[in-house]
DNA sequence: AACTATTTATAAGA
DNA sequence: TTCTTATAAATAGTT
């Protein structure tokens, strides 16, 4: 729903990012509190963005929507006693291990490593992105290098600038030197 | 948005309530999701219909976003008489978690997205394990298409020489049914 | 923050 | 329930 169709990624932009973020967040929330008032719904959401800011709503009140939740969830199985609760910690690392292991082989890849395996397919479409990646590294790259010379050029000109005014005052400094000497010639004469 | 101008206000009707229900929540867990892809967020939300039932959507874990939303309600509060071992998972999740942010950050710069913030030197280092990276991947893609041409060629030479030798088989069993017949052409005289 | 061209969601109908 | 369709609502890109 707006200019164009979306897909449904992270926004690389982080402007826009942060643009889409506060759009959408305010519908979600808008929707959220909707469907609770509408369909007589408990509703509890939260939202935290990428800066760590939290932003929720609830249609009773969050703790109530919780207990409900964490409850219905320990009907189940009982995650109150400490034996379970490491046992969830053990789960929740596991899954982070997965995680970062699954990365650290895209990584690989990415890399030009661990490649075997992989369909012409796949090496494909690693190589369309590697080449993706190094069009915007390139254009990154000459962008930083085109401000830094700028930023050269300025501070170039700065100097030329003092440069220029310090010879000035040299001169002006060795005109007064030249005419004091002139008029002291006398006394020194009379020491000598 | 639908044939009518809806009022924000409890549906009467149970039935249309209920529909209204079922598409609205598949609405807003649709959206939750596409906020915490978009906008890289992280989304908890919890929704009891009327009729007791749970629906719910996290982008991460439910139980990572109420920890984070009670956490921050807390702020200072410790939780008392924690199991050092409790401590421990959790400070083992929080470091692996730190691994898997440094991780995607790294990806992310071979994907070459996130590339403010690096120096020229950083960007050069970039581009020149990404060419590297090209060129393993190429190698490989090009090894891997001429193993499967050669696979594929001495796939066709043996169905070729599979091929020569069934027609000599055909040949010679065509030539064994026409000497039958010859012997056998008195018997269908006699029969007819 | 406001504007609008579009896309998306969905209310009502089948 | 599911599909269709007309219309309301949300929102992406722009100013």
């Amino acid at each position: 729903m707006g200019r164009g169709k979306m897909v449904i990624r992270r926004i690389d932009n982080s402007t826009s990012r942060q643009v889409t973020f506060s759009k959408r967040r305010s519908g979600l929330l808008k929707k959220a509190k909707e469907l609770s008032i509408l369909c007589d719904a408990e509703v509890g959401l939260i939202v935290f963005s990428s800066t760590e800011k939290l932003y929720d709503f609830a249609s009773t009140s969050m703790k109530s929507v919780i207990e409900r939740y964490t409850k219905l969830q320990e009907e189940h199985c009982h995650l109150i006693n400490p034996a379970s609760e490491i046992k969830y910690w053990q789960r929740e690392a596991s899954s982070l291990r997965q995680q970062l292991h699954c990365l650290q082989q895209c990584r690989r890849q990415l890399l030009g490593e661990e490649l075997s395996g992989l369909s012409i397919e796949d090496l494909q479409n690693l190589e369309n992105q590697l080449e993706k990646s190094l069009k915007g590294v390139r254009t990154r790259k000459e962008q930083t290098m085109s401000e830094e010379i700028k930023e050269l050029h300025m501070k170039g000109n700065l100097f030329q600038q003092e440069n220029i005014e310090l010879h000035k005052k040299i001169h002006i400094v060795s005109q007064e030197n030249a005419e004091l000497q002139k008029r002291n010639r006398p006394d020194v004469v009379s020491l000598g």
